[in-house]
RNA sequence: GCGCCCGUAGCUCAGAUGGAUAGAGUGUUGGUUUCCGAAACCAAAGGUCACUGGUUCGAAUCCAGUCGGGCGCACCA
């Protein structure tokens, strides 16, 4: 529809334009205004022509709908404001997306943007996640798996190839903190006594691994299985047995969050596989290096940093941004066009190395390559007041215990349904209440409601397809079909935008779209013909909802 | 001190590409059910879009500065 305004407007402009005038080639503007007296389309072209053809936009305006070409879906066209052209559409042309939503069904909403010139899906990474395996997922980590698998799942509606990645930084000193914790559980010590290590981790779980490590139990996690040996001594031995055991709890935390990964990278393989000593050397031989007081500097100034660092400390190690750099090396010969990754923003700052390090390389990677989607802070509050411990891990408030509280779909709504780039607070007692005052209940009952409508209707939802749909006439109805055509528009503008929260606000929109339409007509009506045009349209709603809430990885019940 | 993000109704937040009278939920007040699910709907009230200046026919949106909050500024990740 916006198409056809578009080229029905580039004609208009064409023949009122002056000779040897490009009015023509203009950029032409459609939106959809805000509220419905304005019509279902508007453009601000008459204004953006005031200058160049020395007019008063409103006599421009005027012009412009003379010369307008006739349309089979065009109701009246107005002038309002300063020079706004407002486009009312006929009913039939509104009618229209019932049909296409029948004939697409789930896949009403996606797009090709993601395909290449020849139709095939572009390959996508989607990093998230990525905790260090040391410990139960916190609610940080949740807002990276719900924004990043939403955002995942934007992308495969926008035509694109995607993979699910999740990288393990399980080399470092982090590591080593977490050994020596579990170290010392096994003799016995708690966080409370004298030589409990320095930087330990505090929370009960490393009790857990510790017991479990003296019983000799197995743990598996993705594709690797470790059996404890219960050497106390053997500090290599509990390592492995550790972070096996974490990963494992992760993934369980994971699960209950509905959230499945392609691919597992490990920080550790980067080294054993060569890949960080190749990635130095090749930096190295690239000349932006140099050796200062002992220690390998890589010149990230020469790529916008504001100044150098450190790739090879004084004591032989690396500093993290260098197997980083190697990783993204690897994602870019694996042939991702693109790469996004999620994280919090207290990261920030590793994107300017990674960066500069992919560019110092030299090896055709485009300037701003990997993506990044930063995720700001979560706050977690119950009863007016900010809960900041959890007994299992400590310090911090996990996943699991958000689930366990609240449940999956409203965790993973919440925590998708706010702009990633700023702070979040998560209220418990509103994710939990099963009243009006929350939107996933709101949503879900909408679809709900529908599904029972149709259930007591009895018939074929299927035979609905090519219904007459003439007898849509009412304000709640247009309104409705309105907003199901946005519905294609907002998946491709989030995608773009790698804003997942755009959906959940979007579908808040669709179902108070239809609870007031349920509230102001009976569906169930003697009149055989507007029954099922109104089936028909309740059923594209339905399919709709579902769609949307499948975006946000949040269930479409047919009860509630 | 430097860098990044944020500041919109009492509270939680939307306002994609600069557009028309800045919206929703919640909270407050009042109303709606012999009828398809009231987990719903309708209505009223509530605003110096942090502040100041600039660009523009037009700014919550873009630019500069000020104030306030968060995060980062390790040879930690």
């Amino acid at each position: 529809m916006k198409a056809h305004l578009t080229e029905l407007l580039t004609l208009a402009a064409k023949s009122i334009a002056p000779e040897g005038s490009n009015v023509g080639t203009l950029d032409i503007q459609l939106e959809r205004p805000k509220t419905a007296q304005h019509g279902d389309w508007a453009t601000n072209l008459a204004m953006t022509l005031a200058k160049p053809l020395r007019q008063n936009p409103r006599a421009i305006a005027e012009a412009l709908i003379k010369a307008l070409p006739a349309s089979a879906y065009l109701g009246k066209v107005e002038i309002a404001g300063a020079g706004f052209i407002n486009f009312f559409l006929n009913a039939k042309a509104k009618q229209a997306v019932v049909g296409l939503i029948f004939q697409q069904t789930e896949r009403f909403g996606h797009n090709d943007t993601g395909h290449d010139a020849a139709g095939t899906p572009r390959k996508v990474q989607v990093e998230f996640v990525s905790a260090n395996p040391t410990g139960p997922l916190h609610v940080g980590h949740g807002r990276g798996a719900a924004v990043g698998d939403c955002l995942a799942r934007l992308l495969q509606a926008d035509g694109w190839d995607v993979t699910r990645e999740f990288y393990y930084n399980d080399a470092g000193v982090q590591i080593d903190n977490l050994t020596k914790s579990v170290q010392s559980r096994c003799h016995g010590l708690t966080p409370e006594d004298a030589g409990w290590p320095e930087d330990g981790y505090r929370g009960d779980y490393i009790a857990d691994v510790a017991a479990a490590y003296l019983a000799k139990a197995t743990v598996v996690a993705d594709d690797v299985q470790v059996t404890a040996s219960g050497d106390i001594e053997d500090a290599v031995a509990i390592r492995h047995f550790a972070v096996a055991y974490l990963r494992h709890e992760q993934d369980l935390d994971l699960r209950a969050f509905g959230i499945k990964f392609d691919v597992f990278s490990l920080e550790s393989a980067l080294y054993t596989e060569g890949k960080v000593e190749n990635t130095v050397k090749s930096l190295i031989a690239s000349g932006h290096t140099y050796e200062l007081d002992a220690a390998l500097w890589l010149r990230t100034t020469d790529f916008g940093d504001d100044k150098d660092r450190v790739m090879r400390k004084t004591d032989g190690g690396y500093t993290y941004f260098v197997p980083d750099v190697a990783y993204h090396v690897d994602k870019w010969q694996r042939g991702f066009a693109r790469v996004i990754n999620e994280q919090g923003a207290d990261h920030h700052s590793t994107i300017t190395r990674v960066r500069a390090g992919l560019q110092a390389l030299d090896i055709g990677i485009p300037l701003g390559w990997p993506d990044y989607v930063l995720h700001q802070m979560v706050t977690v509050m119950r009863g007016g007041e900010e809960v900041k411990l959890s007994k299992r891990a400590g310090s911090y408030v996990t996943l699991r215990d958000l689930i366990e509280e609240v449940g999956c779909d409203a965790t993973r709504y919440f925590l998708a349904a706010r702009r990633a780039d700023s702070q979040l607070v998560f209220d418990i007692d509103l994710a939990r209440a099963q009243t009006n005052d929350n939107p996933v209940y709101y949503i879900q009952y909408a679809h709900a409601r529908i599904c029972s409508v149709l259930n007591q209707w009895g018939g074929k939802v299927e035979s609905l397809q090519h219904a007459d749909l003439s007898p849509l006439q009412a304000v709640h109805e247009a309104a409705l079909m309105q907003r199901l055509s946005e519905f294609p528009e907002i998946v491709k503008a989030a995608a773009q935008e790698l804003a997942p929260h755009m959906i959940a606000n979007y579908l808040k929109e669709l179902a108070s779209d239809l609870h007031s339409y349920y509230n102001a007509e009976q569906f169930l009506v003697e009149n055989e013909a507007l029954k099922l045009a109104r089936m028909a349209l309740i059923s594209a709603t339905r399919q709709v909802l579902k769609n949307g809430l499948n975006l946000l990885g949040v269930r479409a019940p047919e009860k509630m």
